[in-house]
DNA sequence: TCCTCATGTGGACAATTGTCCGCTTCTGAT
DNA sequence: ATCAGAAGCGGACAATTGTCCACATGAGGA
């Protein structure tokens, strides 16, 4: 069976992106210094980088205690990840608005995508950076049992399997393991790596990722301007 | 200009691996230190768990200050790659083998690269994961920087290299990236999260893995057995 | 209004990492 | 053999993370 662009079936739905970062029988007061804590956060890390600024900093400078701040948020990488709810759901909404219009195939909706990703990594690398120091030790596979990671795997899954229906992809690819593959090299430890110590372009990255994905090593990176 | 296999121009060599783990200069009372720390750690790490083991313990168990143990090692990832050490040199006698018997075409040889370095992550996850555990803040692209990652990624580019001339990938191959993008599939986080988390097999993974790069999305992952 | 208790609060505390610095020991030159 | 200084040593110390628990407070029912 063979699909075009526009024909979707409702298996077919981008899932939702639930954060669960908003808690709706909340008391008052607990709403309240969250808010603080949340702004307060948002801007010592501004002012001073993410990594400067401790939990205790930020608990003494939005007037709140260790305890209230640690039950909201269990570490550091919590509160980062509580940090980038917005830019998630814009992420979420580009994603979603692409697949509703319905104009482009999978395979360049997974472009767009790609895009998008290199795009979040370089607006919000040191929360993010944050949020994947946070996860060792205990916490180590924290960064892929994350919400958001496991929309854009589930996203993924997604997009590839109507390519496969497209035709743009084989019957055979084993979507689970190839939707891994294409976000590992997006990974920001990766991604910061390559631009500011190889100091690789961002188009230079997401064309490469885009040429492999399309023809392996075979084909030719080259021809794939798009 | 295509070659054969047996056909290894100078410029082919696979680089040495210096892990400058071993030095020569050293005092007696020193060497024996280091020596008493590396077995400590050893052993307190396969009793309980390299997590579970604080460095200021490894210290008092091998019957040296603190400031010995951090002048020989400058954290805990830097000790545990000490303790890699052995393990990285049998891995890269492997590839250098194959690579002088000269029998494989690179990307033969490059099939077996992932596949080692697959076994390579089983045996070694929890100092591979504590490694990577003390990449953070400051020292956040500490595992691209390591020595012997730096060889891989060299390695990597060099069998490509050596696949573009042989005519088994094509001319345009941006190589640096490409290297990159072979290896990111096989990060120690990810590929904890794939085999623990998600159920994956080995073979899953680095059979896709083999298929994509063949022929990206559009080939047969299913008919790249090898 | 008052009472109750689930929920929230905040600071003291323990554990860990990593640094510092004065003291000791080794080594090689005289 | 002696001695100077480089290299090594080790424990005290500071900073940070995250836990705990006694106390306070707000929301809903009597």
């Amino acid at each position: 069976m063979v699909r075009k662009p526009g024909d979707v079936g409702e298996r077919y739905e981008i899932p939702a992106l639930d954060f669960g970062v908003l808690p709706h029988g909340e008391r008052r007061d607990a709403a309240e210094s969250r808010r603080r804590v949340l702004d307060t956060a948002r801007e010592l890390f501004e002012e001073r980088g993410v990594d400067a600024v401790s939990m205790h900093e930020i608990g003494r400078a939005a007037g709140v205690g260790q305890g209230t701040l640690y039950r909201r948020y269990e570490h550091k990488g919590a509160l980062c990840s509580a940090l980038l709810f917005e830019s998630t759901e814009r992420f979420y909404e580009g994603v979603r608005a692409r697949a509703e219009k319905g104009d482009d195939t999978a395979l360049i909706q997974l472009w767009r995508l790609i895009d998008d990703l290199a795009v979040f990594n370089e607006e919000n690398a040191p929360l993010l950076g944050a949020v994947r120091d946070a996860a060792g030790g205990e916490r180590r596979m924290e960064m892929y049992r994350n919400p958001f990671y496991g929309w854009l795997r589930a996203t993924v899954i997604l997009l590839l399997r109507r390519a496969v229906d497209e035709g743009d992809a084989t019957p055979n690819l084993d979507v689970e393991y190839a939707a891994d593959f294409v976000l590992a090299p997006l990974n920001i430890d990766l991604y910061l790596f390559q631009r500011h110590e190889l100091g690789m372009q961002p188009a230079r990255i997401t064309g490469v990722l885009r040429g492999l994905l399309l023809d392996g090593l075979r084909g030719g990176a080259g021809r794939l301007s798009e």
